[in-house]
DNA sequence: ATCTTATCGTTTAAGCTTAAACGATATTTG
DNA sequence: CAAATATCGTTTAAGCTTAAACGATAAGAT
């Protein structure tokens, strides 16, 4: 489904490649949603705990750094997360501000059991490309992706 | 930022590209909600108007199947619309069933207004491909974005 | 014609998300 | 030290989104 905007070749294939790329996000969140969605967890919860999995407890600040979210938002899904005992929060002492969030027993017990299911999912997902072009996509992404000219990562 | 998770060659391909696909699409549609944003609309706001102003009036099942959304979904974001006075609804006679939705005179000046900025907003976007990548950009995620084989597009 | 089934739009509950205002705690500055 | 500023987490209001249940209307079956 192309664009209707009549314009001209630039147009077109910038609002062509809008769209498809917007779409094939949709598409792939939507059935990496239903994926976790039989396992019990939303990919909101399911990205904070990964964050806290691979990389260990910490605090609200961080992990809202980690998940490009807002502070509210992570307060938001923390509270869902703490309420089906999944991670715990821990008030600092040097920093009476900050909560380190952690994984309870129960929340890494869960992310052992779902993650290596929802990886190969993913991975079924993305086997209608072959190796190189999943990195041609991903190429296209990161270059599009990049900020303004003010990013610091490499 | 690529994927923490350990594992063969085929899974990190496959989470790099998941990874960095969400977050393009996602840096794109913030930019893009926050032009729109500046012009008084919201994306969701503006798929819809956008649908009417270039397929004409259709009813709420249409514009959901347009817009790949739920029912519900459209019969909330039209609400906001026809509040703020950009379209309006009317039973079909044909069949009571139906609402036609259609832009009011103000919602198709509001169109007018803004779509071309919106539109240049997008390629300039885009500029950080070249015209080459951006179809090949298109091709990868239209192969992606199929669905499971039921598909009737071309 | 009546009964059954399907379609269309709405409503509700739950979750995600942001921006903005706020309170508590740290840090910096004069 | 005291005051101003900054950071961290929370709350609120608004919007988007879905799934599921529902009522109204239409189409199909017997």
């Amino acid at each position: 489904m192309p664009t209707h905007y009549k314009g001209n070749r630039q147009d077109t294939a910038a609002l062509n490649a809008y769209i498809n790329l917007v779409r094939a996000s949709e598409t792939v969140l939507t059935r990496a949603g239903e994926d976790l969605a039989a396992k019990g967890v939303t990919l909101a919860q399911f990205g904070a705990l990964e964050a806290l999995f691979h990389l260990g407890p910490m605090c609200q600040h961080e992990l809202s750094e980690k998940l490009l979210r807002t502070g509210g938002n992570v307060t938001y899904v923390i509270n869902n997360l703490e309420r089906r005992g999944l991670v715990k929060r821990e008030r600092m002492k040097a920093d009476q501000r900050q909560i380190v969030v952690r994984l309870t027993s129960a929340g890494l017990k869960l992310m052992e059991r779902i993650l290596p299911g929802h990886v190969q999912a993913i991975v079924q997902e993305f086997s209608r490309l072959s190796l190189e072009q999943q990195q041609t996509l991903r190429r296209l992404c990161r270059t599009l992706g990049r900020g303004t000219g003010s990013e610091t990562e490499a």
